[in-house]
DNA sequence: ATATAACTGACGAACGTTCGTTAAAAATTA
DNA sequence: TAATTTTTAACGAACGTTCGTCAGTTATAT
């Protein structure tokens, strides 16, 4: 389907260049077209970029949900640090998290709202799991006892440090120094010694 | 001085819509005069762009180091904790933080070496006097012995997801929950029991 | 033959930028 | 001090380019 590789260039160059930045013939070019063709296939420039930010959504929500499934919640040292990989690959393989994150931020202001519905929706949703897991694993005794908000919030914060370094990411390197930093003071910080 | 002004402007108008999506004839209509006039003060919009870096760059530098500068460095958690505020404080009071941290992660693509020289500058100088503090604080027993890379590097994460917040910045109560929960972790992380 | 999807051509609007001009302020000279 | 020159900072008009978009036409495929 041709939709999708203009969709794929979009997501490219809206990454890039953000929305403002990002032109209708460059994407155009890259999937070997006229920019007037792209009209066959959505509205307009704002129509095209909401569908990719949907496709981006979805790949963001249902790798983290379906992790979060499969994972057998009884080693919360090995699915914590294994969600921080997930991460990491996530954002190494497709561009949609980066995008993702670039639009949760600084989102073009004319669609401001739009993204922060859907923003919000995702996080919702990640943080009732988490607070779940981390509600059980504190009835276990395998996590240190309080508010279940804290070790939440803090493990959230990881997984945005993390995001933001891969982001800067030219340094390999300093990325694996500070997930393992971060990971080692986070984990001694909820855990029991 | 209008030169201040223009910058004041181009200050707000990048922040909010970044490089692309900031225009002269906005920057211009906000000081009350026309885009042409700009050119009176600056070579173009780049020259702009560059004199408003710059200035950002030094709220960030200097308003760090004098932290550090005129802090006991006796007591690692007022330091530290201290320091997390200064973010915050900063942030709300001046554009600068904002404009500074967009411009990092997403810079506009034909300027992005000059600006990532200017990035890398400040990290390096915070996270030498952040070692240096922290070196002292294990030699002295406050912090928990190990590779200075590790809380240096966690506390790093800890600002970075604190900013991330204050992007994202609609809600003060999560703001506050999630300082609350980051530092909580952090500190119990790193201090001795 | 009927859609679908590409094309060409053209549109008004906005972009950053350059030009020449004007009026006021500052500096220099008589 | 008064007269002159230079500098500064704003302006309107226009430049060439690119933007997103729309209308009409041709080619492709079911």
């Amino acid at each position: 389907m041709k939709s999708n590789e203009i969709k794929e260039a979009a997501l490219k160059y809206f990454t890039i260049h953000g929305y403002e930045g990002a032109s209708l013939s460059q994407i155009a070019e890259e999937v070997g077209m006229r920019k007037q063709s792209i009209y066959a296939h959505f509205k307009g420039k704002d129509d095209l970029f909401l569908n990719v930010l949907r496709d981006a959504k979805e790949t963001e929500l249902t790798s983290k949900l379906q992790y979060f499934s499969k994972v057998d919640a009884e080693n919360p040292e090995k699915d914590l640090y294994g969600f921080l990989q997930l991460i990491v690959d996530l954002f190494q393989k497709n561009e949609h998290v980066k995008f993702w994150l670039r639009m949760s931020f600084f989102p073009p202001a004319h669609l401001e709202k739009a993204i922060t519905e859907e923003v919000v929706d995702i996080e919702e949703k990640v943080q009732v799991i988490l607070e779940e897991k981390f509600q059980a694993w504190i009835d276990d005794g395998l996590i240190i006892k309080e508010e279940v908000i804290t070790p939440t919030f803090a493990f959230l914060g990881v997984v945005d440090s993390i995001m933001l370094e891969l982001v800067y990411g030219n340094d390999q390197k300093r990325l694996n120094d500070k997930i393992a930093a971060s990971w080692t003071v986070f984990w001694r910080g909820v855990s029991h010694k």
